[in-house]
DNA sequence: TTTGACATAGAACACGTGTTCGTGTATAAT
DNA sequence: ATTATACACGAACACGTGTTCTATGTCAAA
């Protein structure tokens, strides 16, 4: 059994976790010290010291940040957040990338090859039915501005339009972003009216 | 397309990258600098500065460590490892779901609800295409015996007909199994013929 | 030729960061 | 009463860490 933490130690721990789950990375000596209510380094050391006698963390001498949790996930490596940024078709253009995304779909780098500016959209409707993407069905996309012939993308027409998800085909100083199903038309509009948000590069469908 | 990077700031990624998966935290500047040879904290610093300007990571000001690769999941916790058994359509029956597998695909648990017993194969061929199941899909199942009236399913039918990813529908003594896809029959056999070895929970397809 | 963007580099600096040292209290065991 | 252990604390220090400043070079475009 292992053996009782103080409520301080008990209280580290906490806070490294959730400083981790927060950060990305570690908490300092001082970090932890204000957060828990320790004014001395010395005792945050000697308590961290404690905490990875009894195994529950280790720690590198010498380095800012020199600690991790025991049992932490290595296997999170292969691990992205991917910001679900909402749905085919919103009413408003997807954010920059970099704002902040209230909800994220994870998903491994086994999907996901090139985890750069990636993120999720959910598809609403069957426009692009006979392209096997259908109606609750996750779309990745990465950001970019533009499109080869051909790429299904993420397309913003404007407040009254919306966004869109269509095949691209540039077609002189028009841009056509085909359905992918008979009942609905293309949309054949002026190139400098269409924003194109990202290519789809993966879907992704429960079905249970 | 993405912005192309310099071969030193590829190479700062990969650092970064690995450095994390083998640490758990990020590397300081001038660990970058050693590793990819820069001798410069300043030029360092210039390179993360365009990094995070291309998307790549983020950067926390004026604290040490204090970057985060883009995409970087904050819990290894969500992953599982799904073993990737082989075809549709294979020669030989799924083996015993505990058997060991030489190759996983790593999803998360945001695909998959109920990780247990499920496992992965890629598909060939395109019985399945109205149902908008493609060649070289991953479909994702739960390992079942039993399955209900228009399940998708992967059917063992013995050594001649091998495995195949079909829609189950019991008839009498006989079991129908159903391709989406005109161009392909029905598959009607005796119940005791058939073997059924999954159940298609998720459909994951890469489009680039 | 000039300009601007991109990239490089070293030096200096401010401050963050972890360690060491000396000291104290409380509690349990001997 | 003494000893050992756990836990606490502040001060001082050495050095790690990131930023700023200044200077220079390359290359492409105007």
């Amino acid at each position: 059994m292992a053996q009782k933490l103080s409520e301080r130690q008990d209280n580290i721990l906490k806070f490294i976790r959730r400083y981790v789950a927060e950060h990305g990375y570690p908490p300092t000596i001082r970090e932890i010290g204000r957060a828990v209510g320790i004014s001395s380094t010395s005792v945050v050391k000697y308590n961290l010291d404690r905490l990875q006698t009894l195994g529950h963390l280790r720690r590198k001498g010498e380095v800012s940040r020199g600690l991790r949790l025991a049992g932490e996930a290595l296997s999170g490596q292969n691990v992205i957040e991917v910001p679900l940024l909402g749905y085919i078709r919103a009413s408003a253009p997807l954010p920059a990338y970099d704002e902040f995304s209230d909800e994220v779909v994870e998903l491994t780098l086994d999907i996901v090859r090139e985890p750069e500016l990636v993120y999720a959209l959910r598809v609403q409707g069957e426009s692009m039915r006979d392209a096997s993407v259908h109606d609750g069905d996750l779309v990745v996309l990465r950001h970019q501005q533009t499109a080869d012939p051909g790429d299904m993308v993420a397309a913003w027409l404007g407040p009254e339009e919306g966004l869109t998800l269509k095949r691209y085909y540039p077609e002189g100083e028009f841009v056509r972003l085909q359905p992918a199903n008979d009942a609905y038309q293309p949309i054949i509009v002026p190139a400098e009216q269409v924003e194109i948000q990202g290519k789809v590069i993966a879907v992704i469908r429960r079905l249970a």
